[in-house]
DNA sequence: CACCCGGATGGCACTCAGTGCGCTGCTGAA
DNA sequence: TTCAGCAGCGCACTGAGTGCCATCCGGGTG
């Protein structure tokens, strides 16, 4: 159960260099074969790159710490989102731009169960991985919250917005991929995911896929009744009912 | 501008120990004194302990690592929060008590403006602290998140809920907090605050600030006309504009 | 006064992460 | 063939963090 499910995948055609080494995977392997055998911070480098066979100036020529061989595949994720969001135009609604940037990440985990589930169980044990991970996970939640800013810079209070809907999107995310990580990789995590954002997408006031096609109709006229005492959140979720979208 | 702001205050009366040993504070003020000078990186441990007189031995029994010099109070502020949180009872709305919770943290901030605008340059220049910063933060959160796990319990999806809000009101915080720290704490910490805390608020339904008295409008209809194929999020922002929010 | 005891401190040696530098060996191009 | 460049390796070094023990100091007890 060791080999086959530590590394992760890697099988798309080279974004950047031809040929993966597979210096990294085997550094990987040994790794996580180590960690998951006597603990992470009972397994020096040294130990590492004894298994693998290789030097250890290599291991650190492959990752700048020792935390990132257990993260081996988050910067690309990161740099994914990045051009995720750099592809976005005025058409995108922007809450709902970001949730589905936040499954970006999902996929990512979900393209290896195993080795997510194996990880997860490691972080949450050791403290020195639960910070190192918090710090990856304030980069996407800064790739977020950057778009947004420049999204929702013509709103008052747009940098605050932006910030607080970042984290909102990814703390449901992250509560959906920890549940999902907790029950072995078993449920259907986009399912999970995809309700904890509807969640953050109602608080928020964002709406719905583009029209189902079909019928499309006139002008509308709506009427909303609402006590300015009201949480602007109740006001959204009714225009929503009346509109039939969501 | 060195010596007397370096250390933060503590006048309370000695809530754990009787006297403040004073190679605590000599640390802290020789630890500050060097980051200013020639950075955090540049600064080692052995350099400080040189400053302050003591020995290196003596540095790490008063800090678990050379981090945790640059943020010595905020042991003491969790602990608040912790307590504050679990002092609280059915009568308090739970939204506006973790924003209440979030605003001791503002005050101890606030306590030393001088030495928190240092820490703040500091952090935001040195990637390592920054990293430090975000496991201090979390813990925070996960205060917050558990308090609101067994207030929102009973809810479908409290915990996820709970996540989300503790992440929405600690990335409000933040955003108030920076604000005013890059303004070398010259404005008004805890309007900032409160106004960021605010749209927290409205947003998740905890019915803000009791209204600031005077007059009580009656309630309101909101006419919006919408073409069906607008985006929903322009509705939504025409009713903001409507209602006077945002 | 002599003694002892506990806590605070200092000193030392050690492990280990991370870095800089130079060497080797391979490979592809001129 | 020769040379340039690169990937890997070895080595020495810095600096954070730890364990262990000696020391010092204050106070209580005989």
């Amino acid at each position: 159960m060791s080999s086959s499910s530590a590394a992760p995948r890697r099988d798309e055609t080279a974004e950047t260099a031809g040929a993966k080494p597979p210096m990294r995977e085997a550094l990987v392997a040994a790794a996580f074969q180590l960690f998951l055998e006597r603990g992470y911070e009972q397994t020096t480098v040294d130990d590492i790159v004894a298994l693998a066979g290789v030097g250890r100036r290599s291991f650190f020529r492959y990752f700048p710490s020792k935390e990132d061989v257990v993260f081996p595949d988050h910067e690309r994720c990161l740099a994914d989102m990045t051009a995720f969001l750099a592809a976005s135009d005025e058409e995108h609604e922007p809450v709902r731009r970001v949730c589905d940037a936040a499954r970006l990440v999902l996929r990512m985990y979900a393209e290896n169960p195993a080795f997510s589930v194996q990880r997860y169980r490691l972080t949450k044990k050791v403290p020195g991985l639960r910070a190192y991970e918090l710090s990856v996970v304030w980069r996407y939640e800064r790739a977020l919250a950057e778009y947004l800013r420049g999204r929702l810079a013509v709103r008052r209070d747009g940098t605050l917005q932006a910030d607080v809907i970042a984290a909102a999107v990814v703390a449901a995310h992250n509560n959906a991929l920890r549940s999902w990580l907790r029950s072995d990789g078993q449920g259907d995590a986009s399912a999970t995911v995809d309700h904890a954002l509807g969640y953050v997408q109602s608080a928020f006031g964002a709406a719905s896929p583009p029209h189902p096609a079909g019928d499309e109709p006139a002008d509308d006229v709506v009427v909303v009744v609402s006590r300015r005492g009201a949480p602007l959140w109740r006001v959204v979720q009714e225009i929503e009912t009346t509109l039939g979208r969501d």
